[in-house]
DNA sequence: CATGAATGAGAATTCATTCAT
DNA sequence: TATGAATGAATTCTCATTCAT
């Protein structure tokens, strides 16, 4: 039984006023990712949720905490599934097949114009959010080096890799194969985001000069 | 001598202006990098600039120019000197000694706090402003990872590295020393900078890691 | 029956909603009517209606605008029953008489202050609002003359006027009765308006003119 | 003797003076005479004449006297050479031919672009400078009434008009030939205005409607 | 005497937030 | 409960006019 065991309460209310708190989650979502903290209006948010802003302030008490919300929502939305798809890695047969295929997923994944949106959104609020830049970091870059410096760590003791500092390791993997692709992106705007054949092409060699360095000859 | 005798007219007069001209550019530096592009408003740069609005506007004739400008004058302005820094390594005696030290500085120049702000801003306001992010891009990134190819095809030359492609092994070398700093910095907020003591160190293992790589023995 | 049988949802809103939309563009009316496009803010107009400044721009999106939907419905409501009045004239006993009764009773809707203020008002801002000018001329002068001309056609037709081109004899008429109040008004202000027994005798001495020109004896 | 008979005090700085009170009058009247009285801002006037606004301020104390004085002076101007031409009339040997030949240089002259704006600017600012508005219809319609009124009275002294009132015919006349042209631009813009051709046309048919009626046979 | 700067106010427009219905 | 209106301040930009150099 995978369906949750807390009864409904006031199913239609509840169903209703949790719709409309999707709905205007939804739109802030939206219209923060492309306009900004200060270049987006809770009237904009309104209008695109179908709801009155007294609805967006009855659910959110003010700009700053709907755009928080919103944010850390999203966060952890697209930080889920990294995990688990690193740590399959540890039993790998061939390593440098499996290492460039991880690459390529984390590099895609990375790449997610919703998420390079949100992580320049994170990073241009960082200063009047701070704890969105914290909690970004964390669940980003932290989560998936943490997560190869575990695995790395098991390579290791199986003599698949050499290394001394798994989180080091890990750290120099996970910006090999992503800083290129980001930096550009966060500079350059999402219409200069690579195509999936050149992404690959430059994660397949960051997994290249990652084994040369770490798997010594 | 078609020069003209008459020393240019009114010097001192062009000299006030320039020097308004430039206060205003400090000002708008200054407070555009710590509130981002809507949240400074043209009142507060001429506040503290100790100029009059209209002062600002004939200089500057809108909002949007200012910005462009100054953020186009501070991209030139720390960009300059990374170039010739980096050339004078293709003469390296001991390879790996003279990088570790270019590491080093080039983390130093990139962690000044004030090109973090501006980076910061340049991506926070990439869709608004596209041509300043790719200006920072370029004089940025670009430029650096331009003169290590160059110095890197030298010094593979010589057989100091062994490499394939020059700009590859360039951009590799960039972001192992950089990423996690500039990330961290990123996300974390200036105050997150770690200290230069930790720098050095990081940077030290991002020479090694690409020694390594490129080295082979 | 396909009408909806339900009454209109939230009438009383609507309702206010509408007074408000009244009240604004009475007072727009007013205060442009008096003090012209660019010598009038919106400030003056919120005020004047008793509404907020919020209100005016949820009603009309801009200054632009509020103007532009002001005098288009000013002129169509000035213009309405002048075309009646004229078309009666078909059956006319006593021509000389009846025309005369006519004239006079276009040149008074004509010099009426608002419709003169309303003239101004176009007139000064005909290259800001090219379509106002056009507007105000089908439905003034336009209509008058096109009433007027298939008037004059039928009594030709009649023998009660000799004339070939009706249209021009309707020119003739309209600005033989018209011209020189309108144009003092125009330039001397509405203070000048001569008193109805002078425009009255004016009018009747175009008519005189007419019927002199064009009844041939 | 037409050379004036006051000798020229200080010759170099009263042209110099003169000359740049000649460029402030000529800037302002083509700017006033585009933009309104309230479209137009010092600063432009200043930037068109090449001079610089305090030696606007010394020539004229204000706004509204640099406009006072512009209109003035283009009403002068413009009104000067108007009644000579229609004095000849007197001696006409072939009335019809030299009256519609008056008519058609009369038009002409009223329909010139720059006297159509400037009847448009002294319309717009009516109100605001009453004096103005008196000024042109004195010296416009007014004069050219006054002036076809002596002839016609002359011309009726010969029995070559038949009429009771010679003002009241001079308006008749005048505005049977020029109230359509004048209010088509007036209301349509000066982009509207006829060809020649087509004034002279019109002009033709106001003469004849003029003398069916005032000359009886 | 003339140039750039300053002043001080006022324009249109927008915003986040709160009342009233 | 949810909608339109109100509030009150802020923003960009412009203007007529006056100092100071």
């Amino acid at each position: 039984m995978t369906a949750p065991a807390h009864p409904p309460v006031e199913l239609g209310h509840q169903r209703g006023s949790a719709r409309k708190r999707r709905a205007i989650l939804d739109a802030a979502t939206t219209i923060f990712l492309s306009k900004g903290y200060l270049g987006t209006s809770m009237d904009e948010i309104a209008a695109l949720a179908q709801v009155s802003k007294q609805t967006v302030y009855k659910h959110f008490s003010d700009k700053r905490s709907l755009f928080s919300e919103m944010v850390i929502g999203a966060v952890n939305e697209i930080s889920d599934p990294v995990y688990d798809e690193i740590v399959q890695l540890a039993d790998s047969g061939d390593l440098e097949t499996d290492l460039r295929d991880l690459a390529r997923r984390l590099v895609a994944r990375v790449m997610h114009p919703r998420l390079l949106e949100l992580r320049r959104l994170v990073i241009a609020e960082a200063s009047r959010f701070p704890e969105l830049g914290r909690a970004f970091h964390e669940r980003g870059p932290g989560r998936t080096i943490a997560a190869l410096a575990s695995v790395f760590e098991q390579l290791a003791a199986r003599g698949a890799l050499r290394l001394k500092d798994p989180v080091l390791a890990a750290a120099h993997f996970n910006w090999l194969i992503m800083s290129a692709p980001i930096n550009q992106a966060m500079l350059l705007g999402s219409d200069a985001i690579p195509a999936r054949r050149e992404l690959n092409r430059d994660a397949d060699a960051g997994v290249a000069t990652f084994l040369a360095a770490y798997q010594g000859r």
